[in-house]
DNA sequence: TAAATAATTCGATAGTTGTCGAAATATTAA
DNA sequence: TTAATATTTCGACAACTATCGAATTATTTA
């Protein structure tokens, strides 16, 4: 496979994991909750938790927990488990390339 | 249904679009063949017309016929006929929507 | 250690998607 | 008008997706 292909694809699979309102909503939030890099801040004491977002979203964690694995495996964000939860952060070197990806 | 939710499902279906690796090539092609807003140059009589865009991909017309209305309907390419052929071209606007789109 | 809380994995299912080939439509050329 | 070329529409089908609930795993608290 060529190397522009594997760029194709991986953009595709970016794009496929943004695809769904429910995990776009859940990146965005990510995203505009704190400074990309930094922890999710959802709650007073400093984490995203999957059932929090879930929450909001009205859907079940097991959908949830699904939705941001999907968003993991393309680098979109990044987890670290912290105690019985999990901590969500957005990638910004991976802005920076979506951002380039659309300057023509 | 909120003007957030209208958002979502907006831009969700938008990267949709270009969630398939065959689509997101047929709009790179149309975005980096000329200047965005103008014209898609595949030929030399000025013209991106379906046919040629297939062989390149190694897809059926009728297949590539899809992509294109798929791209056209969440807004991210225009197209207009001229004689047999279907023109295409990038909607320049909806770059910078894009682009801003992804600035946190 | 046992109970409680948070998240993940698994299995199922209804709905969606990418692709093809055949048939139909639109336009141009003979 | 007939033939040729370009594109679209239609019908089909295998593959994939979003979601749920149940069971499992990980961690903390009592």
């Amino acid at each position: 496979m060529s190397n522009n292909e594997n760029k194709f694809n991986r953009y595709a699979a970016i794009f496929k994991a943004l695809s769904n309102p429910n995990r776009l909503k859940i990146f965005f939030s990510l995203a505009t909750c704190c400074k990309p890099g930094t922890i999710g801040i959802f709650e007073p004491d400093n984490t995203a938790c999957v059932g929090d977002i879930g929450k909001d979203l009205d859907i079940v964690p097991s959908t949830v927990s699904h939705h941001i694995k999907e968003l993991r495996q393309v680098g979109l964000i990044k987890t670290q488990r912290r105690g019985q939860n999990i901590e969500c952060w957005v990638d910004p070197e991976i802005l920076d390339e979506l951002k380039y990806f659309f300057s023509f």
